[in-house]
DNA sequence: TGGGGTACTAACAAAAGTGTAAGTAATGGG
DNA sequence: CCCATTACTTACACTTTTGTTAGTACCCCA
């Protein structure tokens, strides 16, 4: 959130980058968790509580920062409700739906891939 | 390369993740210039030089470190010819190349939502 | 002998990303 | 009044990523 320095090359050369479709829809899901937390929210929606159980080592921090960014950049929806505990919940947009089937094929890509490779 | 610290949670987390097949693929191409140089040797081969010259400020460290993190990961063929001066030629495998549909794809998304969004 | 051309490499510095540890608000239940 | 519960927030520290600047090897050609 905080005012971004403008200086010198890495920040002009992120403003050419973003120019390109292909970075700018990368950059999305980019990342350690976004994209874990995509696949947990595709089968629905879910609370704070129940995503940090999904991931054994994540931070309450991490957790927060990737859905607030998500939701930033429309691809998360958030609703709270004015409960004594609070209650969040969090569902993917139609925006974040779309990705599903492009998933899909680098999921299958990353599976031959690797076992290949490694 | 440089040794890894086995410290802490940034590690475990790091080995947590890769064992996605998606969040795999992902790494692959992450960072601020992969998915460019792919983008542009999807034409076929190309020099050190004429790469660098596709792109306005990459620093040639830079495009060396991509370079070769793509040649480690069997994404790129480097070949060296033994003239002076140097010779280099770059270029993807197969395994990269299966990459082109979903690039497609992930453009479309970027080129879509992008305008409905900011 | 000295410069030009190419593809690098090394040492350092700035910026962003991620993790640690502790604390907050609000309210219902004991 | 005190504690438990939930979804955070804050201040700090560590790690990785990206950029800056300068220099290297090699041989040909003038």
């Amino acid at each position: 959130m905080g005012a971004r320095k403008q200086s010198s090359t890495y920040t002009s050369n992120e403003k050419y980058i973003v120019e390109c479709d292909l970075t700018y829809a990368v950059n999305k899901i980019g990342g350690r968790w976004k994209i874990l937390i995509i696949s947990k929210l595709e089968k629905g929606k879910m609370r704070f509580g129940e995503l940090k159980k999904e991931f054994p080592y994540i931070t309450e921090r991490m957790l927060t920062l990737q859905l607030r960014a998500l939701e930033q950049d429309g691809l998360v929806k958030r609703t709270v409700y004015a409960e004594v505990p609070p209650r969040v919940e969090y569902e993917l947009t139609e925006m974040a739906a779309a990705f599903g089937p492009i998933f899909q094929q680098l999921s299958e890509w990353g599976g031959k891939h690797r076992k290949l490779f490694n």
